[in-house]
DNA sequence: CGGCGGTCCTGTCAGC
DNA sequence: TGCTGACAGGACCGCC
């Protein structure tokens, strides 16, 4: 569920709510995640300040002040939640909580179980296997139109498959690939090797534009997604094809009106305009 | 190594 | 109302 936007709207909530923080208590669920949560979070957390949270690609990175730090990654239903000044019951799916000084909750809740925590270290954990052969981030000064199509260069796949492709880019997921792709006005279907120059620096243009907007928007929120706070993000209110099959296309294009259309690639939907994306 | 399909889970919704 | 199947913001694994 959550992809770029939606990880940082909720590391930079983490961010403000957590950092300079002690954690004072840690309790943990029974049921397993994809990988087993550490059992020893307890005595490692406790006591220890929260130095620094970041993002990396849909993972957040948490610090602390003894050079130990956790990754969390939301899977397709995780959330985070927080909250101040009061005790939020357990609920079904609730698999880890946290207690910081001051009275703050961090709760992490994920149905489907897919999502991830794992512990890292401050030193060298670009080098763990999670990171370590994963791609640019789209917000950096070095992604850029021509990087991206030395990338695309290199996959014979068709281009919105191997958006997904952590790989390459990181943080991009169904969403975000389907609206980029639409913007740009690139087929999905275009092999990633015949991506033009210029499209590809469209492309590269489209993708942080879109992010953009989206964590302007504080993500979007189809079923499970909330903001940290419970708030909704509304970006879904901005898409263009995503979700969208079957209604009017907004690029008002040649033809006249015409419809979002909606194929499976890879195992996933893909939403796009038959008329601008050729 | 790239590409593809299957798999991990639970919840929700459409259709009968 | 209840059942069934399809589908969902992701990523890993094993096979060619």
């Amino acid at each position: 569920m959550p992809e770029l936007p939606e990880v940082e709207t909720i590391m930079q909530a983490m961010r403000s709510a957590m950092e300079g923080r002690m954690f004072t208590n840690v309790w943990q669920g029974r049921d397993t995640l994809r990988i087993p949560i550490p059992a020893d979070l307890p005595e490692k957390l406790c006591g220890r300040i929260c130095a620094r949270i970041m993002r990396r690609g849909k993972y957040i990175l948490i610090f602390l002040d003894d050079g130990r730090g956790l990754a969390l990654h939301l899977g397709m239903s995780g959330r985070i939640i927080l909250t101040e000044g009061a005790r939020r019951s357990l609920q079904k799916h609730d698999h880890l909580r946290f207690d910081l000084s001051g009275d703050m909750e961090v709760v992490f809740h994920d149905p489907r179980r897919f999502g991830m925590i794992f512990e890292i270290a401050e030193t060298g954990w670009a080098q763990h296997k999670a990171f370590a052969a994963m791609g640019v981030e789209p917000f950096s000064d070095e992604f850029d139109g021509a990087l991206l199509w030395r990338l695309l260069q290199k996959r014979k796949g068709p281009v919105k498959t191997v958006l997904l492709d952590q790989r390459l880019v990181a943080g991009i997921g169904n969403i975000y690939a389907c609206e980029a792709l639409f913007e740009a006005g690139v087929s999905p279907f275009k092999p990633a090797c015949a991506v033009t120059g210029p499209e590809a620096e469209a492309l590269a243009a489209a993708i942080r534009n879109v992010l953009k907007k989206a964590i302007a928007a504080g993500g979007s929120s189809l079923r499970d997604y909330r903001q940290a706070d419970g708030a909704l993000g509304y970006f879904q209110h901005g898409f263009s094809v995503y979700d969208r099959e079957g209604s009017a296309c907004p690029c008002g294009g040649p033809g006249g009106s015409h419809a979002v259309m909606r194929v499976t690639q890879g195992g996933r939907s893909t939403f796009y305009c038959p008329v601008k994306q050729v």
